[in-house]
DNA sequence: AATGGCACGC
DNA sequence: GACGTACGTGCCATTA
């Protein structure tokens, strides 16, 4: 059946604008009603499927309406001009869609609209309409549904003739009398005064219509109404009449002409991005992005690889497309030389023993995507990759790790070098995700390394003119290796320790939600936050100390403030604790624990964190339990893969402080860490301005929680939220230690202005972070942009100095033919298994090695221990 | 499949 | 005067 959607342009555009807040792009247009209108948009054509489409708006100031009243539609408030400039975008947005819009000289979008619906109707059409105005209920029949904005803009009501009697008791067509009795205050409408809904609705049940209504006054009950009846008899029918939509506007157009489906996909997507409207740009993009024009791109595909189609210098590309890459299916290679382009099968190239060797050559100059993700898939499968010298994916993230992509596709739009279509497009994702016929694969594989080749000195060159080149070929590019060799040794665990640890959860886990259930009265799910909220804050009538988007809080700081009121409190987070113990650690780890070796292989991202630090998925083995008791258990179950051998932790003290101490030069800093002090006790000396004895234990916490602040770069606020003081008080506290610290206070100020002249910050070895929010008008993202700039240079400068610890690490493992084995990073501590006779010597070198990293104007300082399993060595 | 609330580490 | 306030990962519940 064909189905018309015709939509209330003004209308839909008005309701945007003012649901949502005002959002502007970087080149400062307004775009917050044309978002909301492409996202109502998207969510018609993908909810209704329309064959047919056209949204109507209103034309010029005056219409046939004038004529009957001039004051039709007067008083009402100027559009905005922040919405008025956005009408052209919504039109162009229209436009790309190929929907058909128009409008009439003399008419409004209500009359267009239902002159369609009644022509459409007849026709059999099944029509929709979408609106913010009640006015349109009068076109609801049989054939048409009018679909009202409720709250915000996808939130909306279908009315049917059912839905109207419910709602008013009065058929569609009476929608007008109803009007014509109550009038229209946003229209200036001015039916009879006096009478509102209640009234009007209450007349038409009895009367039926206006008509009735003036021709029956004398039936009508009250003097008062009777009067007012009397006086406005006029004004009633011409309310009437001006609230009828006009059904028989004239143009010129077939309902034929509305035809929707076909558009330019790749248009569409234009305009979203130019408006920077990036998530509808992904949801629209997978939805249903068709295969775009590329130009041709040709290819060989080798069944034998020999020497003649290798060289020194090339492309790679390693297809593996899980996201888990540890004995990962590979799907194919691409290489792109001098020699030219060609595409080899899995089989076919594992089995050439020509390539083989090229890949282990160390000799060979090899750019991939993702290095580690190529090594490491490679190395599963006893194959050595080791001339691999260019990874885009990291240079990218070096020049700017704010960019939400760095995938191949997306930097090759970026640099306009090379046609490449992205992965997604190819395989599709999530459960549709599936690998097409060859031939696509082998286009897309080489079309990938093709632009590999030549973005490969463009970005090369853009390292260079950063002087990032040393950051990225003598730290990231050796680093990913190491950490690839981490990942895929793996760390061993004891499932059996896990298992037990479990088991003994499960039951107390059982225990407390007994408890819990007697305490409450009833079962519910303790889990859900929800019916954990209803239980606690109208059942049991605790105070709600704080409301989330969707209720009630019941995050831990809410529940340890009821705790002295109820008994239940305790239990709860109690249950909290160990839950979450049980399902993402216990669980968790055990999922992920390969069967035949009892070892866990977690993934690093390396091109990910806005600051350099790396992150951990797959596990996360960079979240492990540790400040209680309870969960530092865990730990015990991190043991080392020999028998004889021992865990080796090594732990960075104060890393970032000492950063810091270096780059103000403090001098009373740079003093106590010379000294070797407690650095959250010299801070409350200095603080407070008292001396050592007199530091109390809540002078200490306080001063370690404003170190806290400076490290993690925390507001005024978050320093309020840690100590449970006012904001005003955190920000006082913040204040004197700038005092105490005031070379700290003149890299603190200095750092933004030197940011907000170069648009970026560095650290120690040249990383950046782009701040574009320093300049903002916006006092939060300019908050939020400077408190970055103080804080990244520390902690990314922190990390630069872990990273190269690692390096020179795995240099000295290697020259000096150690057996032991680096296994984890947990941003300032580095895990080792350590066999038992080179105990004496890791315990020696490895916090030498991570004290030298690099020469700071402080000492560096590294603690080392070690154990049976991860847990004893602390 | 996506979103929100919550909690773990640094 | 209000905004919404280190980052990153993963679990569960809820909703679409």
């Amino acid at each position: 059946m064909k189905k018309l959607v015709l939509i209330d342009g003004n209308s839909i555009a008005y309701r945007a604008f003012f649901a949502l807040p005002l959002l502007n792009n970087d080149k400062g247009v307004y775009t917050n009603a044309v978002y909301g209108f492409t996202t109502m948009l998207l969510k018609i054509i993908e909810e209704e499927k329309p064959t047919h489409m056209l949204v109507a708006f209103d034309a010029g100031k005056t219409t046939f309406r004038h004529k009957t009243f001039d004051e039709y539609k007067g008083g009402r408030q100027k559009t905005p001009p922040e919405l008025s400039e956005q009408f052209p975008l919504v039109r162009e947005m229209l436009d790309a869609f190929n929907i058909s819009r128009f409008e009439v000289e003399n008419y409004e979008a209500d009359d267009i609209i239902g002159t369609l619906a009644k022509d459409a109707s007849e026709k059999e059409y099944e029509v929709k309409v979408y609106s913010g105005d009640k006015d349109l209920l009068q076109l609801v029949s049989d054939k048409v549904t009018v679909i009202l904005t409720k709250k915000g803009i996808t939130n909306v009501e279908a009315y049917d003739e059912a839905l109207i009697s419910e709602k008013y008791g009065i058929t569609p067509k009476q929608i007008i009398d109803m009007k014509g009795l109550m009038g229209d205050s946003s229209d200036n409408i001015p039916g009879v005064p006096g009478v509102g809904e209640k009234t009007a609705l209450k007349l038409l049940k009895e009367f039926g219509s206006v008509e009735h209504v003036l021709d029956s006054i004398d039936q009508v009950s009250g003097k008062k109404m009777k009067e007012k009846l009397e006086q406005n008899r006029e004004q009633a029918i011409m309310s009437k009449e001006l609230a009828t939509i006009y059904l028989e506007v004239p143009f010129e157009t077939e309902l034929d002409d509305l035809s929707f489906g076909d558009y330019d996909k790749q248009k569409v997507v234009a305009i979203m991005k130019e408006l920077e409207f990036t998530s509808l740009v992904t949801k629209f993009d997978t939805e249903g992005a068709k295969a775009q024009e590329l130009d041709e791109i040709t290819y060989e595909v080798l069944e034998t690889i020999e020497k003649r189609h290798l060289s020194d210098e090339a492309a790679l590309i390693v297809e593996v497309l899980s996201e888990n890459y540890h004995q990962a299916n590979i799907e194919g290679f691409a290489i792109v030389n001098e020699k030219g382009r060609f595409f080899i099968q899995t089989d076919h190239a594992l089995n050439s023993k020509d390539f083989v060797d090229w890949l282990k050559d160390e000799s060979t100059k090899i750019a991939v995507f993702d290095a580690k993700r190529a090594v490491v898939a490679l190395g599963w499968k006893g194959i050595l990759l080791n001339g691999v010298t260019f990874d885009l994916q990291m240079a990218s993230y070096l020049l700017d790790p704010s960019l939400s992509s760095h995938e191949i596709s997306d930097v090759a739009k970026r640099k306009d070098k090379g046609q490449v279509q992205e992965d997604e497009v190819i395989y599709g994702k999530g459960a549709k995700q599936k690998v097409p016929e060859q031939e696509k694969v082998a286009e897309h594989l080489v079309r990938k390394a093709d632009a590999l080749y030549q973005l490969k000195p463009v970005l090369e060159k853009e390292l260079k003119d950063n002087s990032q080149e040393e950051l990225f070929r003598e730290l990231e590019m050796p680093l990913s290796i190491i950490l690839g060799r981490m990942e895929t040794t793996g760390v061993k665990v004891d499932k059996e320790q896990l298992e037990n640890m479990g088991t003994d959860l499960e039951g107390r886990l059982r225990d407390l939600e007994q408890k819990i259930h007697e305490l409450a009265g009833g079962t519910f799910n303790i889990n859900s936050p929800k019916q954990l909220g209803e239980v606690l804050f109208e059942k049991l009538e605790l105070p709600p100390i704080k409301k989330t988007k969707t209720g009630y809080s019941t995050s831990a700081d809410v529940l340890e403030k009821l705790a002295k009121d109820h008994e239940i409190v305790e239990y709860i987070l109690h249950y909290r604790q160990l839950g979450k113990l049980n399902s993402t650690y216990i669980e968790g780890l055990l999922k992920v624990t390969k069967e035949e070796t009892n070892k866990i292989h977690t993934r690093y991202n390396q091109a990910l964190t806005q600051t350099g630090r790396l992150s951990s998925t797959d596990p996360n083995l960079q979240n492990i339990p540790i400040r209680l008791e309870e969960g530092r258990k865990i730990r015990k179950a991190f043991i080392p893969s020999e028998p004889g051998w021992k865990m080796v932790a090594a732990d960075y003290s104060q890393i970032e402080l000492r950063v810091l101490a270096h780059i103000s030069g403090d001098e009373k800093l740079i003093e106590a860490f010379q000294t070797d002090m407690d650095i959250h006790t010299k801070t409350a000396m200095d603080v407070f301005h008292v001396n050592k004895e007199e530091v109390t234990s809540n002078m200490r916490r306080s001063a370690k929680a404003v170190n806290f602040g400076i490290v993690y770069g925390i507001s005024d606020f978050g320093l309020s939220q840690s100590l449970g003081i006012t904001r005003k008080e955190a920000a006082q506290f913040i204040e004197r230690y700038l005092a105490s610290y005031p070379k700290v206070k003149e890299y603190m100020d200095n750092i933004i202005e030197d940011a907000r002249e170069k648009g970026y910050v560095s650290t120690l070895l040249q990383r950046r972070r782009y701040l574009p929010d320093l300049t903002s008008r916006n006092f939060n993202k300019r908050s939020f942009a400077e408190r970055t700039a103080m804080n990244t240079p520390i902690q990314g400068t922190a990390a630069d100095i872990i990273k190269k610890a690692m390096v020179e690490m795995s240099s000295k493992l290697e020259e000096e033919n150690l057996k032991s084995r680096m296994l984890l990073q947990v941003h300032d501590e580095l895990i080792f298994e350590v066999p038992v006779e080179e105990m004496e010597t890791m315990m020696k070198l490895v916090p030498e090695v991570m004290e030298q990293a690099v020469k700071l104007d402080v000492p560096l300082k590294a603690d080392v221990s070690f154990g049976e399993t991860w847990y004893d060595a602390k």
